[in-house]
DNA sequence: CGTTTCAATATGTATATACATAATTTCAAC
DNA sequence: GTTGAAATTATGTATATACATATTGAAACG
């Protein structure tokens, strides 16, 4: 998996340009974004492309268009995520941004007490510790502590998570057949502020997840999400198209 | 009124036909759905129309696009966040803590245009906005905000919401297929604040969620949790085909 | 026999165009 | 000055068309 997606065609290139300059701030809430005809001639292309990218970001909440009026940034509603197995690429890709991912740190070490804590081991046995950081285009878009039992996946020690993220290396390799989440504010500690660039003691939505495979524990994993930045979203029925 | 299914336009109708026919099973996963042109045919429009349903198909993931092969319904991604209904008297229950609430206000109003937008509502008609306060032994545990759409559930004007708080009520009265549940955290603000018994800013959970009873919005609700008093659990097992 | 080449096919993206629809503004009529 | 009809404007949807691109299958070739 290559990290950074280019800009496949125009239609998503103005997508990706005008969703970075509502995500990093560059236009605020309520700012008029161009209308049709100006981005028409500022890509030079037609107003279907420019309408294609600008349907879409409407469909995805950043804006809200009005006729006769225009096209408005809308109040940080922010993008949706699945509960389940979100897949962070997906939810970031899903705002026109690219995505890319950054291994912090990758630690083999003997299960401390914690560690088994979290996972909820009751033997002692190695376990990997890996830490990364997930961008949405230039800015941190969530921070990843995990833990992965190596007992349970020992080809994981192979694994530098320098091009694939846990995650998705995790679900290609690993089955398994119980989840469970935790989800919960917290105020930014030292340690998420600067990994997600924010003030300390701002809101964050945290999202544990651990999995089992035959009742053995897989892996823990800690996301941490600016409050700002994003928003849960679990539907039990299509509710509509 | 109720939302009827409206005509929308017509790549939505060929969208929502489609869907229908994958969600209810009548095309299985791996079944290859008729090609753009048979569809254009069939519908007798444009491939443009046909193109832009199905690939907004494609982006929910409902189905997989293969140039030279076709489109093909994808295994099913499991959708079905289980996030029980959650009843607040048994969580608190749950902590060994006495329960009680307390209903704050209770106003019967035509719909506003935010009223409409939180519930989902396209036309006016009344509501009723119900505010309550749930207690674990003597501390406030959560505050509750809620709309319910009159026209859908007329008999909830009869109900004080003094003895049973609006939540067990509407199970008893009303049956709903569908709901959605939003979930971020957030900073406290001086009514969240005062409503809790904690500082301003400090760091909150917020449910909101939305049910729906044949199409039609029932109601709407925001919980919101001190985030130290609060962290939800979801478990479930890979539905899976 | 295996490999290369090429044509056929379905999707992917972009174009120009047309008319519909909703929200404002203008401006004349009362 | 208020009302209401018409013009204006930006978006919404649909059309026909064109060419690009990926993949498949079959024909041509060594």
């Amino acid at each position: 998996m290559s990290t950074t997606a280019e800009p496949a065609s125009l239609h998503q290139r103005i997508l990706s340009d005008i969703s970075e300059k509502i995500l990093s701030g560059v236009w605020a809430p309520g700012h008029r974004i161009p209308f049709e005809h100006e981005l028409t001639a500022q890509y030079n292309c037609s107003r279907m492309t420019v309408n294609k990218a600008l349907s879409q970001l409407a469909k995805a909440g950043l804006i809200e268009r009005r006729r006769r009026s225009g096209s408005f940034v809308r109040q940080p509603h922010s993008q949706a995520a699945i509960l389940e197995i979100h897949d962070i690429r997906t939810e970031v890709e899903a705002t026109g941004l690219p995505y890319h991912f950054e291994r912090i740190s990758r630690l083999k070490r003997r299960s401390s007490t914690e560690d088994r804590q979290l996972l909820g081991l009751d033997a002692a046995g190695p376990v990997l510790a890996v830490e990364c950081r997930h961008f949405a285009g230039k800015r941190p878009f969530c921070q990843e502590r995990r833990l992965i039992n190596l007992t349970a996946v020992p080809e994981a020690e192979e694994e530098e998570f320098l091009k694939i993220s846990p995650n998705p290396w995790l679900v290609g390799h690993v089955p398994w057949n119980a989840a469970e989440h935790r989800i919960r504010a917290m105020a930014a500690d030292e340690d998420v502020a600067s990994a997600l660039d924010i003030a300390a003691g701002s809101p964050c939505l945290v999202v544990e997840r651990r999995t089992w495979n035959a009742e053995r524990p897989v892996t823990q994993v800690r996301f941490v999400y600016a409050a700002e930045s994003h928003e849960l979203v679990a539907r039990f029925a299509p509710s509509q198209g």
